[in-house]
DNA sequence: TCCTGTCGTGATGATTTCATAAGGACCCCT
DNA sequence: AGGGGTCCTTATGAAATCATCACGACAGGA
């Protein structure tokens, strides 16, 4: 994933600065505004800005007009900064359409978290589902299926049967416990397809062909060796 | 896995309309409270709720007075919906045994991967089925057996014999039982087949062997020797 | 073409049978 | 009572039989 960009607004330069270097330290590109115009002017013409933290204390156009000034073209995710005391301006806030708020002064973890809270919500990010086994790597959100890093071409069923595997992993799993699972529930095929895909899986992971463990009589099993 | 039930717990009927139909769509039951006594009624009730979704604000008693009365008889797994900004309640959330939380708005797909796995974590863990018997331990999910911890290697046949035994220790068991229970009622082979079987797993289990007693004229026993 | 599923074959391992040895129970005889 | 024989049961090892699996090849379909 490539660095995100956020816009930081404040006209105190020194808080714009705390804020600065915890979010560079996170690998954010920050931006800077020091008013609501120029906030709104940067939103308007980088259209890449992929989150905005916003002072509500500001002279000339404060936090709230601000936001609903951007919310006029852009759905870009807000954090309002509010003083102690102003509590009450969070319905507001939130009917304005921020995302969220925090009060300050804050510390540089609650800052993080809410960002990056946010930021998955927004472009969920945490979807990523990776699940790793031994030298395999299995990412389910861009199906793609590693061996020490290389990528290993899977068809689709392969893809689901593997992940079948994995998910279980240390289960033995009879044929018709998989292709309840794997396959349609009224697929009524013959069981030995699976042996097939068996195969094919582990030829294809190479030595990590051997995590596919046969079970005599019984099915298969999915387990990496110590 | 038969249709899993998922009591969903908001005073917001729109609310309520959002989740269900996310979970309908994935083939969940979905049974619906409007307050947090409504919800204790029914997971009381029906004990076989299998997953509670929690909205934090609700008049009369909230989600979290909810889930802790819940905790008192139950241990069904409860995700909390927790509103912007209430963060820094989680862990009072985690306190109170909610398994999970998911902070509004959310979208569907992290509504349903979030059930998904907590569903995985809860029950499918469970699943796993270990008996021991001395210094004996069969692991029927995993389909393995160990002596001191040290994997034996058993076929099929074996391990469900090794198994009926277990399950039955202390109880003398005739051949024609065993035969009957291990075997396929249509198996008209000779008894003395077991004889061989357990003569296998003797050898295999080395000095644990000893816990499958002869009884003579009868059959066979399994017994820990203290 | 590539994916998926089916089938036949040989290899492998599991199960059963069989022959024989070993072990326990019972009885009779001294 | 105890030794020895006999009968029946169980243990053991090997061989025969049987089932399952891996693999290659192929067919139908997207």
């Amino acid at each position: 994933m490539d660095s995100l960009r956020i816009l930081v607004v404040d006209d105190e330069a020194r808080m714009r600065k705390i804020v600065r270097d915890f979010l560079v330290a996170k690998q954010y590109i920050v931006i800077e505004a020091s008013n609501g115009e120029e906030a709104l002017d940067i939103v308007y013409k980088n259209k890449n800005i992929d989150l905005v933290i916003l002072d509500v204390m500001m002279p000339k156009m404060d936090g709230w007009e601000c936001c609903k000034e951007i919310r006029k073209f852009s759905k870009v995710p807000i954090i309002m900064l509010t003083a102690k005391g102003e509590e009450s301006d969070e319905l507001q806030g939130f009917d304005l359409g921020i995302d969220d708020y925090i009060s300050k002064p804050f510390s540089p973890k609650i800052l993080v978290a809410r960002i990056d809270a946010l930021l998955h919500r927004t472009y969920k990010l945490d979807e990523v589902d990776i699940i790793k086994a031994g030298r395999l790597e299995i990412n389910k959100t861009s199906h793609i299926v590693t061996v020490d890093g290389k990528t290993v071409e899977l068809s689709y069923k392969e893809f689901e049967l593997l992940c079948y595997f994995v998910e279980n992993k240390g289960i033995a799993l009879s044929r018709e416990k998989i292709l309840n699972s794997v396959w349609n529930y009224d697929y009524f095929g013959d069981a030995r397809t699976i042996d097939t895909h068996v195969k094919k899986i582990r030829s294809k992971l190479g030595e990590c062909g051997e995590y596919i463990k046969t079970i005599w009589g019984m099915g298969y099993k999915f387990e990496v060796d110590e």
